[in-house]
DNA sequence: TATTCCCTTTACGTTAACGTCAAGCATAAC
DNA sequence: GTTATGCTTGACGTTAACGTAAAGGGAATA
């Protein structure tokens, strides 16, 4: 993992201005990718995946603070290590959900609890990883405590 | 992620038969692969990237117990998205250790630093995700209420 | 002895997730 | 008007992490 960091830095919130004039934000795929810390190739090849769908002013992408919320919840899961197919899986059946049938919300249920029991295994993972970080630690130290005074 | 499962089935412990007789176990490529689910193919692979060293009897390869401590290290890197060369770093480093000096000892607390850091980015992530699942898993109940009885 | 396994190396193939040009349009700034 | 900026669509390139097939060794079993 490369680019660990990440935290979509907060923007001027100066956009309630004096009420609850939210909707009117858009970005440019620049700002977009500013915003994450990734290219403007990456957000076009989500798109191209089925991840995002923006708007259109003539030929540009516009982006909502909706597709924003995607991408957001796109990089996260991709640093979670889900492949973007998987992902993508999650966000049709998500588009479907309102009017989806019985059958499509079934499907959704099974695939949530997969990922519930994946973030367990993951959480363990990191629990152990902890433990092995911690114990590494320990020695390195003790060892550099023998060769420093 | 394809394959979330992997908990290294404990194997038959019948080795400590009468006493402390542990340092005979050693394993075919073929064992340690279905041990973890992976192919020999991907164990070669780990070999050659320089993960491990197994010893050699003639020309096959026999893993100790060192070894498949080390493959089940790297694999669980893995499930945690790290790189086989990040994971290579932190392997040599260690290996280094004991004789090692200064300078790569403060070089192996630093990625450690990093990779601590990286755990807790991890776990907050794990966390908002647990929450998305959450709220999916919500309002998908909410709809199948509306439609069956 | 012949067959069956499991192993070996070599080497080319594959997939995901972008990177990296290239060529061109449109709007804002000068 | 023209220059600069930021966007657009191709299209080919790249990297990591294996997969897969070929050709063969050796020991154990039938």
């Amino acid at each position: 993992m490369p680019k660990p960091s990440q935290t979509e830095s907060q923007a001027t919130p100066a956009d309630s201005a004096a009420g609850t004039l939210k909707r009117k934000r858009t970005f440019a795929i620049g700002e977009l990718a500013e915003m994450f810390e990734v290219t403007p190739r990456t957000i076009r090849f989500y798109e191209q995946e089925g991840l995002l769908s923006p708007e259109r002013k003539g030929q540009r992408r516009i982006y909502h603070d909706k597709d924003r919320v995607r991408l957001k919840l796109t990089l996260r899961g991709k640093r979670l290590g889900f492949t973007l197919a998987e992902i993508r899986e999650v966000v049709e059946l998500y588009d479907a959900m309102p009017g989806g049938n019985t059958r499509q919300l079934h499907r959704m249920l099974e695939i949530l609890a997969e990922k519930r029991a994946d973030m367990e295994q993951r959480l363990e993972d990191i629990r152990l990883m902890q433990h092995e970080l911690d114990d590494v630690e320990t020695r390195c130290r003790a060892v550099l405590e023998r060769l420093e005074p």
